[in-house]
DNA sequence: CAAACCTTGACACGCCCGTGGTAAGGTTGG
DNA sequence: CCAACCTTACCACGGGCGTGTCAAGGTTTG
């Protein structure tokens, strides 16, 4: 049997099995399930599982940015009703709105980081997936 | 003056001053400031005001996701790599996965809304802009 | 058959989000 | 000049997020 249960995919993905339950309930990654309901994870999910933890430590995301990004590309309304809105910027010639958003949004977790040496790798998009 | 202080722009498209100061703080909105740093709206800011407004409450969205979405516009990293990585869907003929997540996402706000009798406009994508 | 797993459900905790309020101080207008 | 606005900076508060732990019960395995 190739496919692990919970507690061993968690142990090699470096997530906790409440993690993975989580993650399952957030519609991101949900592995098959035995007769008796224990959940399988094969080396497709535990690939899934890796990238998704550099995605989110690398861009300082969270789990429910990446559900809202999986939302906004099955939904084509809202995608479509969002690009609307967000491309009727305003003209703004020389301001810089962009850092000050990016600092915003990384204020959140810049101390408990700095505390705890994150260091993301230069990793490229591409070897991401 | 055709630009309206915070507290007339708030009322008439029906936010509190202090969630345009919040708006503006996500860098959804930025007005421009007069010389002792009042914030001016105009009309372009008013209209973007109210379609915000369309856009959380029809598509039971956050702030914070409509400023993901702007973010994932802006970062071309990001972009790319969310989608590499949602693009790596592993095969699941016959799941409905899409139903789960978007259950979960709006069980946040369900009993709210349904007290509120909150009623999205079956309005069109393209006149939300 | 007992130990060691698995399942779902619940309680807890700290931080963030959306929101309101208030205080201390600068600006505008009659 | 004073009332009525504006500014930023805080405190508060309910609910969500990310996470751990525990209970009650079913499953797998030596």
């Amino acid at each position: 049997m190739d496919a692990l249960t919970i507690h061993e995919a968690a142990q090699i993905t470096d997530w906790s099995p409440r993690m993975l339950r989580y993650i399952e309930r957030a519609g991101l990654i949900e592995p098959q399930r035995s007769d008796a309901g224990y959940r399988l994870y094969g080396p497709a999910e535990l690939q899934r599982l890796r990238t998704l933890r550099e995605l989110v430590t690398r861009f300082q995301i969270g789990l429910g940015d990446v559900g809202f990004a999986q939302r906004l590309r099955r939904d084509d309304e809202l995608a479509t009703a969002i690009d609307a809105w967000l491309q009727a910027q305003p003209r703004r010639p020389e301001h810089v709105p962009a850092a000050d958003w990016l600092r915003w949004e990384q204020d959140k977790h810049s101390r408990l980081l700095a505390l705890a040496g994150v260091r993301a790798e230069p990793a490229t998009a591409a070897n991401l997936a």
